[in-house]
DNA sequence: TATGAATGAGTCTTCATTCAT
DNA sequence: TATGAATGAAGACTCATTCAT
């Protein structure tokens, strides 16, 4: 396996596979490596040890996934839309790239909790996109004045990873990017008649 | 350590505190036999492996809480007021016991995904209580006909868990249960104005 | 191999045979294990780690050692005869034992500062017998008053570490012990006519 | 750092430097070239392999040590002068040179026994030199005649060895050059009243 | 029932050396 | 001459489980 990929994106995208289709506990750093087309010692010269190969490869893809709803979110006037589109890019990605929801959803939360509280200083970006989402729902008039953003932001996302992590669980029977609309209805209006 | 506590009830308190104490993966078998009181081979008289402790662990513990809340909600009439009687008890419950909720909410969340998936199946249990409610509150018309039960049900415990994780990573720095009734009108009204 | 040795000293002895036989860095604790008749498991029952192993051969044979020329010793008079004594017995002692003349000669020098230091310790316990029989020569007046203790105890440990050391390089093709006369009355003569 | 030392001196000296700061184990080729302040390939123009530079090393540093002392003696026209100055000198030598004296005394011991075998075929120039002072020493009758030089040679080099090595690993807390005249006297005299 | 000594499979990481440029 | 990215072999230690007593 030659590329002209540089060899970290490389070897982030060989622990991808390498996850989905082992497992966790089953992704040595030798398979990873022999996936990548490298040597062992080379995961070495691009990262410290095996937790930086994974905290890398949550950040760089948790990376493009916000950047990626950014953009979905930044032509959207009303915060209703902005939560939809969010939904919708969050479901489709996933959608698209069946062995990264596995390891997103599945195997990376198996680790440890040192690199479990790193993964979560990743995820703060995501959070924080919610909240912007929040703030203009509410400057706008469209979300309730007297709601702390803190439960709603958990809503939002428990609903989400939920939805999704059942998803993956059920071996992605279902469309899931069909039911966002769905989703958003029930944030917005919940449950009641 | 000698109680008249049977061994196998013994021996899963003993897995709670050395898991809460030590985090999942430093929780060897022989700390917990020597926490609680036997020796390493008594263990195995009572569970089939490490796993079995863990499953039963969760299968107990989950088994009570379930009946715990069954309780409450039995005497409640509507819909509305069962869901907030739930999301209290589960509060409450998690609060009153600081180990549970750091090895349920955090620690049992590292293992494989063998155990995982029969973890799942234990939470059918606790799925199905909220399925309950819901088709109780569709069925008085306080809730929406046109909702899809798993989609509510997804964003019930979706919401739930993930306010309870989020409580227990915050070091349970705040009251947990006084917010449960803003999380039912979340639930039932979202977000919107 | 099975014996009634406690495993402690059956692994000590596992131990100085691999390492006289394979040398210091090519001495794995499989190896070790496997000359001992148990599983590499076993080992870390007994010894801390690895270093724990050498350190510990190292204590119990130089206590030996030193136990063994403190008793000779005891039963002579003079000074002199107790250092020919001394310097007699330790050659006897590593003549009769071919690998551990080579362990101790050779192969455990090749081991890190942090082990070194450690087995530096134990030898304190053999010089401080050196010591002893310096000042018994210098109350008796066999020995000059105005010699500094710290230069001659360097100048007899070095002497004898020194011959014993060519020796064993030396393949042990002469008589070790035969020499011990000549090298008592150097140190005491020294070289001059 | 650029100089217009030949490199193979260059990198003989590095690795002195590296050694001494680090100690042995810890004195990997990369870092050696560092501080040579050549490419870690640039190593192998000068030197076969790693082994090779530290042969390398004794024998360049060691044929200074022999020629200096070889200088110094003869001047002098007695044995017992001659030795003086030899002990002198060594004690000198090492004693302007920190990082030397650490590498020779404590460091380069770590080496396997290959590399001990071939320090110890440069050692046996100092040998000699030690050899002729005594053969000197007995045709001048200064020395008795019917001592074996082999055992008189061990003494001497054995004490002058143990001396430095003590002090080294003492942290060279007191004068080593102030003690000279005391062992040349022990060694000539020895230690009898 | 209860014990606890013994087992042995499994993996991350380092670093001397090479070779295409 | 000089570079430095890439190689890949090799080993200490843990811990779930067993079984003789």
């Amino acid at each position: 396996m030659k590329t002209n990929k540089p060899k970290y994106k490389q070897i982030i995208d060989a622990a991808v596979i390498v996850i989905a289709e082992n497992g966790y506990h089953q992704a040595q750093v030798s398979k990873i490596a022999k996936q990548a087309g490298v040597a062992d010692g080379t995961i070495y010269l691009y990262f410290k040890n095996k937790e930086d190969i994974l905290i890398s490869l949550f950040r760089e893809k948790m990376g493009n996934f916000i950047d990626k709803i950014d953009e979905e979110i930044a032509g959207k006037q009303t915060a209703a839309e902005k939560l939809l589109v969010m939904i919708e890019s969050h479901y489709k990605i996933l959608s698209s790239d069946h062995q990264l929801a596995i390891v997103t959803q599945l195997e990376l939360r198996q680790s440890n909790k040192e690199l479990r509280l790193k993964i979560n200083e990743v995820l703060k970006g995501y959070l924080k996109l919610i909240d912007r989402i929040i703030e203009h729902g509410m400057n706008t008039g469209e979300f309730r004045q007297d709601t702390e953003v803190r439960l709603v932001r958990q809503m939002i996302f428990g609903t989400i990873d939920e939805t999704v992590t059942t998803w993956v669980m059920n071996e992605e029977k279902y469309d899931l990017v069909a039911q966002a609309p769905a989703v958003q209805q029930l944030l917005i209006n919940g449950m009641g008649a």
